[in-house]
DNA sequence: CGGCTTTACG
DNA sequence: CGTA
DNA sequence: GCCG
């Protein structure tokens, strides 16, 4: 019982035995006898050892628990017993090397998602270090389970589930992007995170032979086997599926139809949609959004170029303008487009020194200046990680068989494709990094409060404008109003079923605040249509919608993730936790919780000296809490009219476990501010590219 | 064995 | 069901 | 599929 959660703080992992010890452990182990000298932990309850997954394996191996001090994570394998150190530090985690010059000893008990976000997840940087064919061999695979069985699977229970077959290549993906040395085969499982035997096992596949059987089974549209070499029903036509749900209006529920009734291009669909495909068969039917990205397929799918993305900030621009007569709009590109925007070349970095980030003493920042050291760096642990000379070569030039150009709508995988082959654009780069299909921006204004149907003016500027295509065509134009109305019921549920923080019902209320958000096909100057994303945030809210809509959406999953498993709530409008029964918003009305659920002011952020200690004496993250803190007294959060939000204020009771339940000193201005307070280190844009 | 980010709109 |  |  509770080994499991000793097991859980010694992510040290063999690979021998490990399969003996997927599932059955905590069942194995309760039929163990007793501890005979269980070296107890001060801060866990009594009984309850650290040991190391080769204890574990031992055991079972075995079938008879082993000493401990043999398995203290210290210990390797071969080393001597010696006396059991009173306080073992924490085990060193085999995940160090992994994140290289971005482990910190804090990274020692964090638990995946939250060591997910130290990662730097730099395209580039995994290029020069050459794990990127991997990713995007894995990247490829996660889009064809995607594909497959969409974002969602049904349960053997009716239960809606992720897709955790993509999600696991997802997460393969970004482990292996931010590695900091380069991978060699064979790779065993559980020397990185989310790499277990089955997909460790298909990466080496890749590191080998530069793809793997699974990936070459989906190119050619056969079905595949999954882990347990079971035949799965339905996994056929992976490669054509995914083409058409590239379409604008086609899924995965859409696309498997499709290929169900034999189709297999894009020309295919049209023929059948005109009636003109088996003759006897009833013509197939398409929803208007469907033929409109089917007909625009060479245009939508196309990548931006810089110029069109100008063109569009540019006319967001003057229709903000002209639908509220106000300049001085903030226009800020986010998503993948702003992903793929990196500092310029030439580093004016040392200007300035970074406000407040003590530690991150390398990568960070200034690309330039420290590539070469760090490259240095790379090559130094590429040395260290490189099994040996008769490694063979990692990216055998194999090239699979090349994806039947079929589909108008783009080829096979990560390179060509584009636009179809009508050969309006070069080419592109050979290469991936492509431009984004779309483009998204998040508008602001630091002062002026516009009316509630802004996005709707803004929307009919446009089409007078003539720069948005009508809904009548088919067009996506959707408009959104977000509503927080939901947000407190959800989460007071979810605390009141999880926790059995039984207090008073429901009372506070989140500001039903809004985040407008417009999403249209633009047309060019030159005629060219494009996807584009336009989301209103007011300032409080600004910083949470850049996170939120620069993303990654796998970056997103790991920061809602790690915050949900703190229970605290994060969307694309704020940060929420439960403060006596109620939804408060975090900086604002108290302070993020700890990995102990114990409310705690970073250093800075805390209520201005003064009471000194604050509230939560116990695990204060020592020294001054008040120190930088007085700044800006500020009232209310910050120029953020209508984010104040919540109930606010008094709080009383310290019912909350003795959190310090002041307001803090500080407002959320910015995507840094956010990163600091909840203790993550600062990633910029191009560094949140999970896959 | 349960969970896996978010969640309203067309 | 599809979109973000 | 992998983690807790």
């Amino acid at each position: 019982m509770r080994f499991r959660r000793a097991c859980r703080i010694a992510p040290l992992c063999s690979s021998r035995g490990r399969r003996a010890c997927r599932r059955s452990v905590a069942a194995s182990l309760k039929t163990l006898p007793a501890p005979p000298s269980a070296t107890p932990c001060p801060t866990a309850p009594p009984g309850l050892a650290y040991v190391t997954q080769q204890w574990v394996s031992a055991s079972l191996r075995r079938q008879q628990r082993q000493a401990e001090g043999e398995h203290r994570p210290a210990a390797e394998a071969g080393a001597p017993a010696a006396a059991p150190a009173p306080q073992p530090a924490r085990p060193p985690s085999a995940y160090e090397e992994w994140l290289g010059p971005l482990w910190r000893p804090e990274c020692a008990d964090m638990e995946f998602a939250e060591l997910m976000l130290q990662g730097d997840y730099d395209e580039q940087r995994c290029q020069r270090i050459g794990n990127e064919p991997v990713v995007q061999a894995l990247r490829e695979l996660q889009k064809y389970e995607a594909a497959l069985s969409s974002q969602f699977l049904t349960d053997a229970l009716g239960k809606q589930v992720v897709n955790h077959k993509s999600l696991a290549y997802a997460h393969a993906a970004a482990v292996v992007r931010t590695c900091a040395y380069r991978l060699s085969p064979p790779l065993q499982p559980g020397r990185l995170p989310y790499l277990a035997d089955s997909t460790a096992e298909e990466v080496s596949e890749i590191l080998l032979t530069g793809t793997c059987d699974k990936l070459e089974r989906f190119r050619r549209d056969e079905a595949v086997r999954d882990s347990k070499g079971v035949l799965r029903l339905d996994s056929a036509g992976a490669a054509t599926r995914r083409r058409f749900a590239r379409l604008v209006g086609v899924g995965a529920s859409t696309a498997r139809k499709w290929w169900g009734r034999g189709l297999s291009t894009c020309e295919d669909v049209e023929a059948a949609a005109a009636g003109q495909a088996a003759s006897w068969q009833p013509p197939l039917a398409l929803t208007a959004a469907q033929r409109f990205g089917l007909r625009y397929r060479r245009d939508l799918l196309e990548g931006i170029s810089a110029q069109d993305l100008a063109e569009m900030r540019q006319a967001v621009e003057a229709g903000l303008q002209a639908a509220t007569g106000v300049g001085g709009w903030h226009v800020e590109v986010v998503g993948g487009t702003r992903r793929q925007q990196r500092p310029p070349p030439q580093a004016p970095q040392q200007q300035r020194p970074p406000p407040q980030a003590p530690q991150q003493p390398e990568q960070q920042q200034g690309q330039q200046q420290q590539q070469g050291q760090q490259q240095q760096r790379e090559e130094q642990r590429q040395g260290e990680a490189r099994p040996g000379p008769e490694a063979p070569e990692p990216f055998a030039p194999r090239r699979s068989t090349p994806p039947p150009a079929a589909a108008g709508g783009g080829g096979g995988d990560g390179g060509g494709g584009g636009g179809g082959g009508d050969g309006r654009h070069p080419p592109k780069e050979s290469h991936r990094d492509l431009p984004h299909h779309d483009a998204d921006f998040v508008v602001s204004h630091p002062t002026y409060a516009w009316p509630d149907d802004l996005i709707d003016r803004l929307r009919d500027e446009l089409l007078d404008a003539r720069r948005i295509v009508p809904a009548e065509q088919g067009a996506m134009c959707m408009l959104q109003k977000h509503r927080a109305a939901d947000l407190e019921a959800k989460v007071v549920m979810e605390e009141l079923t999880a926790a059995d923080l039984a207090p008073e019902g429901p009372q506070g209320t989140v500001a039903s605040d809004r985040l407008d958000h417009m999403f249209v096909v633009f047309r060019t100057g030159a005629g060219r249509l494009r996807r584009m994303d336009v989301i209103l945030a007011t300032p409080a809210q600004l910083p949470y919608a850049l996170i939120g809509w620069i993303g990654s959406a796998q970056f997103n999953r790991f920061l809602r993730r790690h915050l949900n498993r703190l229970h605290m709530h994060l969307n694309s409008q704020g940060l929420y936790r439960i403060l006596d029964g109620r939804v408060v918003r975090v900086p604002e009305g108290a302070p993020p919780l700890d990995k102990h659920g114990h409310g705690c002011w970073p250093p800075g952020w805390g209520p201005c000296s003064a009471a000194s200690g604050g509230g939560q004496g116990d695990e204060a993250p020592g020294a001054g809490a008040g120190a930088g803190g007085a700044a800006a007294a500020a009232a209310g959060p910050g120029g953020g009219r209508p984010g104040g939000a919540v109930g606010g204020g008094g709080t009383s009771s310290g019912s909350d476990s003795g959190s310090g339940s002041s307001r803090g000193s500080r407002a959320v201005r910015s995507q840094r501010d956010l990163f600091e307070l909840l203790g993550l280190p600062y990633r910029e844009p191009y560094q949140r590219d999970c896959p």
